[in-house]
DNA sequence: GCTATTTATTTAATATATTAATAATCTAAG
DNA sequence: CTTAGATTATTAATATATTAAATAAATAGC
């Protein structure tokens, strides 16, 4: 039988971890969850999103992000904003307070990812980044 | 700047979600969370394991272990016991219950993990565990 | 032999993940 | 227009993740 080591889910979670210990101290640094980066980022990006916009890019269900922007709400980083044409949708945008932080910490991450990337190779990074949109769109 | 989408870690985040799907509707059946099955397979394949060894292989840091193990210890899935030599250790192994479930269960997630196997290509996956492991030796 | 240090596990506190259920609103069929 | 069904966001309950601190036992150095 297949070996326990032998795990495609165990393999993506290792590598998870060790990419993800390239940023780690720069995220305690600014005192921020990798979640409430990610959405950070995101909403840097996209502008105002709706709340399930915001859980489908990110990767994260809707009751998690509800204790999440509450939370990012209560230290000033999101605003939230009823829409108007529906009233059960809610607008979510960074302040600019969010904005600030973001334009000045985000070269650092930037810097971390390229290291990272030099470390372990562009052509292999590429080829490893095509293959895990590959199996991202596997259904079962 | 480098686009939201293009994050390695959010990557990597989509790719086990897609991957973790195959095999979802068989842990909902046998009312197991991925992280008990995780430790299952392990124990199964290791027999007994100190805590502290479980938790490397399994990627599951300490203090998540402990409520793990508590919950699958009440389930009767899993036997601890005190190391004689140092008594800070603990011995865990599977109960005959459990060795029993997993016999009578695993023939059908390694169907599962054949099917998504010849779905994503057998070449392809080999590249990729090759690509992951990579990853997950590199550091910071 | 004793003490300082180290190591293995657990506890505590807070954040996030997961599933089910709820509340509010919208949409479409009749 | 009205009501059944669908959709968005939230709440609730339980499990796990993360960091720090506490506990207990082993080991090194004196």
């Amino acid at each position: 039988m297949r070996k326990f080591d032998d795990s495609l889910p165990l393999k993506l979670l290792k590598a998870r971890e060790a990419a993800l210990n390239h940023f780690r101290p720069l995220l305690k640094e600014i005192s921020l969850t990798e979640q409430q980066w990610r959405i950070i980022r995101a909403l840097n990006e996209f502008g105002a999103l709706e709340s399930k916009q915001l859980a489908e890019c990110c990767c994260i269900l809707s009751p998690s992000l509800t204790g999440i922007i509450t939370r990012l709400e209560q230290q000033n980083f999101i605003q939230r904003q009823k829409s108007n044409e529906d009233k059960r949708r809610v607008l979510l945008s960074l302040t600019d307070h969010a904005q600030k932080v973001f334009d000045e910490i985000s070269p650092r991450f930037e810097e971390r990812y390229r290291k990272m990337t030099e470390q372990f190779g562009q052509e292999k990074m590429d080829e490893f980044k095509e293959l895990l949109e590959l199996m991202a769109e596997v259904k079962p």
